[in-house]
DNA sequence: TCTGGGGTCCTAGGACCC
DNA sequence: TCTGGGGTCCTAGGACCC
């Protein structure tokens, strides 16, 4: 079994704990620039105040009402995410931090009976701890206890669902929309078919969804059947992109403007980098006008400029973003904005060796056989990478008991595989 | 005047290699 | 020079998440 839990109305509820007195008040909080609103308390929501909302609009309202608005302040809210975090965590056997006010939980080896009170437990805990009130859904699945957060926010905060029968009774409640993993385009077919509801989608033909939803779509269906295909994810991912980018308060018109703001945002991505530990393999920047205005000119572009060496050094990064802006601005435009992005990142052969290190020793030296005899077939290009992910891949599998992986991974590394583990 | 800032995963297709 | 079945690596683009 999994749990979510899920800090209600994270950054209002943040704001909250250090003044009380805005309990039972309504309360907003804006993005940067103070353009649009990012979060809620239940009584702002009320007033019919929307997310994503931007505040000129809901001034009128907020104003009317004496809503206490605040800017964002990503410190605070990282802060009180950790310490949420810490205490969440402590409560269950296995934990992975999904965003800054989500924690999957999971029970497995846990007393099935004792999890409902379980659950109350966390809840007081984490409220007298930290301040801050979650709501938690336990389930069979991570996108059922997805699921079933939500709901347990509509009513008393907790909602357990085991049975194939409570799964239903929920799904068929449930807006096929607010599945974690249908958004707004794959919303739209599905309404055209006229699907509905969460139990309708599952009972979509396998074919169907995989054609047109690709895997993830798949995987997503089996887990409303209660097929966990989604492991925990227990020790936190290495990063893959870097990211920095804003949207200007006022617009940028000049050259020596926009090349001041990314460098700028250059600077902060190879800190950022840094801090991870890794190092970039290629820059890529990007400048936009704004959409919003249909009466201005509209230009966006991006270049992406591969680093001859991998590196997180902010002179050689600031040296790629310059020559790619050049080569990618137009004057005359009035720019709204803009961002840099480092891909390509890697720390060393870590990853690819901890993947090696989690088979059991037979298995390894049958793997290097195999490659060996691969790479000798192959020429000096090597194909270490693909048959030790799917190596890995495969022990999961098996450990977890998982029914989706060697399904989906190209036949041809399952024959390898299979061949592999039959000499064994 | 005013509309967030981060990320992830998957697929298709092209260049290239043996 | 052609044919062919494997592969790899890379990029672009589209979907999604909070």
């Amino acid at each position: 079994m999994f749990a979510l839990a899920d800090g209600n109305n994270f950054y209002a509820s943040c704001e909250r704990v250090f003044n009380p007195s805005l309990n039972g008040k309504p309360v907003v909080v804006l993005s940067n620039n103070d353009g649009s609103i990012i979060a809620r308390s239940n009584e702002a929501k009320a007033l019919g105040i929307s997310m994503g909302q931007p505040y000129y609009q809901a001034k009128k309202t907020i104003d009317e009402h004496g809503v206490n608005v605040f800017s964002s302040n990503y410190e605070l809210y990282g802060d009180m995410s950790n310490r949420m975090m810490t205490v969440l965590s402590s409560l269950a056997p296995e934990s992975e931090i999904y965003s800054i006010d989500e924690c999957f939980l999971g029970f497995s080896g846990f007393d099935e009976g004792r999890l409902s009170e379980h659950a109350h437990l966390i809840r007081e805990r984490t409220l007298k701890w930290t301040g801050i009130p979650v709501s938690i859904g336990l389930a069979p699945t991570k996108t059922l206890a997805k699921a079933a957060n939500k709901v347990a926010k509509k009513n008393e905060g907790i909602k357990l669902i085991r049975t194939s029968d409570q799964i239903d009774e929920l799904l068929e409640k449930y807006p096929v929309e607010d599945l974690w993993g249908i958004g707004r385009k794959y919303n739209k077919r599905l309404q055209e078919m006229g699907i509905k509801t969460a139990l309708q989608f599952k009972q979509l033909p396998e074919g169907w969804v995989k054609k047109h939803m690709t895997i993830s779509g798949l995987r997503l269906q089996y887990e409303l059947k209660g097929i966990s295909c989604i492991p925990l994810e227990k020790v936190s991912a290495t990063k893959k992109a870097i990211c920095t980018s804003r949207s200007f308060g006022s617009y940028v018109s000049t050259y020596k403007e926009m090349e001041e703001v990314v460098a700028n945002f250059a600077f902060k991505c190879a800190e950022k980098a840094r801090k991870e530990n890794t190092v970039a393999r290629a820059v890529t920047i990007f400048i936009h006008t704004n959409g919003f205005n249909t009466t201005l000119p509209q230009y966006s572009n991006s270049r992406t400029l591969r680093l001859p060496v991998a590196t997180a050094n902010t002179a050689e990064i600031l040296h790629y973003v310059r020559l790619a802006l050049r080569s990618i601005y137009r004057p005359g435009y009035s720019y709204k904005k803009a961002g840099v992005m480092l891909t390509g990142l890697h720390t060393k052969d870590a990853i690819q060796m901890d993947l090696f290190d989690s088979l059991d020793r037979n298995r390894q030296s049958l793997l290097m056989e195999t490659i060996d005899e691969l790479n000798g077939k192959m020429g000096k290009k090597g194909v270490f990478d693909p048959p030790v992910k799917f190596a890995l891949q495969t022990h999961l599998a098996e450990q977890k008991n998982w029914p989706m992986q060697r399904k989906f991974l190209s036949p041809c590394y399952t024959t390898r595989w299979e061949s592999v583990l039959k000499a064994s």
